[in-house]
RNA sequence: GGCGCGGUAGCCAAGUGGUAAGGCCGAGGUCUGCAAAACCUCUAUGCGUCGGUUCGAUUCCGACCCGCGCCUCCA
């Protein structure tokens, strides 16, 4: 079943297959600039790609799928956080980065095959940018900074469309254009291949072009590192829309000024998740991270699920109760998984499902038509081929661990006196207590042997 | 100003030129002393507004209204 994905370069869906001989499907991801958690935002783009990354392993076999996701471990914002905080680059950029693997785990992220660190990968920056220089795509700067020359690259502007960015200037951004603009370019267009190195950068500083010490622009690095792991010509790349400009457009300069190759046959930008109906933004108050929702109770499969309820390439609207949607999805998915047999059924049982994730990741659709197969009941179904599309999906399906919150004193008091009631057959009593434990923000679960008591979900 | 996207039930959200998937919530029921869980049933004469094309439009076209994103921090 082939695999077609909307690519954003030629804006029309396109199968997915390798162009390199050896079969082996070569996929980068631009990856989070580590200097704080990562918000659910970001996690949007990752859940969707690792859906991505484990549809081609589906369809291709585990072994022909090469996936790169880089970090960003140097750049304005690591370097200032490090500053404000007067500790050392790496250690800043280590600690972050162990944060994120972390929350990718816990949302069920496959590992991509390679996660390259720009610090790790100056020289193979370097080397391009003495490239893109020898060819008289890039120039120095009277401060010792590289910049890349925009207008020596016919095809700039394929993939935003911004035709003539001159025409920005005109624009009512205009006077933010120019303020941010206090360096040497030649022309506004022009983006920093290699930063010159300034006091505030302390001492992140490397070797640079002709010897400048400094340190890489943020452009380049993917350029550099998705050359050096996947080669000149990459099978697709992925990211947020908010990279499409000037992000990936500037990489597309870069890689094909420098290798002479196209340098992505497939671009695919996921959307972005807005809360309450707007971006996401500190100053607004809306942003969430993964620890935020678990300190509110909530599972982080709870934000996988609802990250794939809407479509990936539509922007979606994040509320909390969409969280709790997603915890009683997943509940009636764990007690059907439960009423199924290892095997005996039908391996196509789904296929409807995994027709809509291969029409461009309709993930919505998808989870639609695995409800209603469920709908229908167990008949015909195993364990098996339920499991694949879990897999597909990347969801988990385990028993929510237990949040163990003990109980105050007094409202154990309560449970007792009513467990009690309980056996004597004194309901009255027992419905009274119930009622107080209510009030008191407490649900007691009774069973055969016993009963448990749990904080009332608000 | 330029580029792009969207407006479908209380909430989230698919979709189609031929009469509206799915999830959540809600209601009723089975079960349970009650509650919880599980299971069953029900829940949009209508898809932003106004026109047009058509035998027929939520689906195509036009205008308008509203919302969102990007335009060198940004998943």
């Amino acid at each position: 079943m082939a695999l077609r994905l909307f690519d954003s370069l030629s804006r029309e869906l396109r199968e997915l297959k390798p162009a390199h001989p050896d079969g082996v499907f070569r996929f980068y991801t631009c990856g989070p600039t580590v200097y704080a958690p990562a918000h659910i935002g970001n996690f949007r783009t990752f859940v969707v790609n690792d859906v991505l990354r484990r549809l081609l392993e589906l369809e291709l076999g585990r072994d022909k799928v090469k996936h790169v996701r880089n970090v960003t471990d140097v750049d304005d914002k690591t370097i200032k956080r490090a500053r404000e905080e007067r500790r050392p680059l790496w250690e800043v950029t280590r600690e972050w980065t162990d944060k994120f693997h972390a929350d990718c785990a816990a949302l069920n992220c496959l590992p991509p095959h390679v996660e390259p660190a720009a610090t790790e990968h100056i020289r193979e920056q370097v080397d391009m940018i003495e490239v893109l220089m020898r060819k008289g795509n890039a120039y120095r700067a009277a401060d010792g900074s590289v910049y890349f020359k925009v207008s020596s690259f016919d095809h700039y502007g394929r993939l935003s469309r911004v035709k003539e960015r001159e025409l920005q200037a005109s624009s009512a951004l205009a006077g933010k254009v120019h303020a941010a603009d206090a360096d040497e370019k030649e022309d506004v267009s022009d983006f920093a291949l290699w930063k010159a190195w300034k006091p505030e950068d302390g001492d992140v500083q490397w070797p640079g072009p002709e010897a400048t010490s400094g340190r890489p622009g943020w452009h380049i690095e993917c350029s550099a590192m998705s050359k050096k792991h996947l080669g000149d010509t990459i099978d697709l790349h992925t990211g947020g829309v908010d990279l499409l400009f000037p992000h990936h457009e500037n990489e597309i300069a870069q890689s094909e000024c420098c290798n002479g190759a196209t340098f992505a046959r497939h671009w695919y930008h996921s959307e972005f998740l807005l809360v309450d109906g707007k971006k996401m933004s500190k100053s607004l108050g809306n942003l969430y991270t993964l620890d935020d929702l678990v300190a509110k109770g909530f599972s982080p499969m709870a934000l996988r699920y609802a990250l794939l309820t809407g479509h990936p390439r539509k922007q979606l609207n994040f509320t909390l109760d969409s969280l709790h949607a997603a915890e009683s999805a997943l509940a009636t998915l764990r007690a059907y998984r439960a009423t199924l047999p290892a095997a005996g059924g039908a391996p196509d049982a789904f296929s409807t499902v995994f027709e809509n994730l291969h029409d461009d990741l309709n993930t919505p659709a998808a989870l639609g038509a695995f409800f209603s197969i469920v709908n229908r009941g167990s008949g015909g179904i195993d364990a098996a081929a339920f499991d694949r599309v879990i897999f597909a999906l990347g969801l988990k399906l385990d028993a929510p661990v237990p949040v163990k919150v003990q109980a105050p004193a007094a409202v154990n008091a309560i449970a007792e006196r009513r467990w009690a009631a309980k056996q004597i057959k004194d309901f009255a009593t027992a419905d009274a207590l119930r009622n107080e434990l209510t009030a008191a923000g407490w649900s007691m679960l009774d069973r055969k042997d016993g009963y448990s008591l749990e904080p009332l979900k608000k």
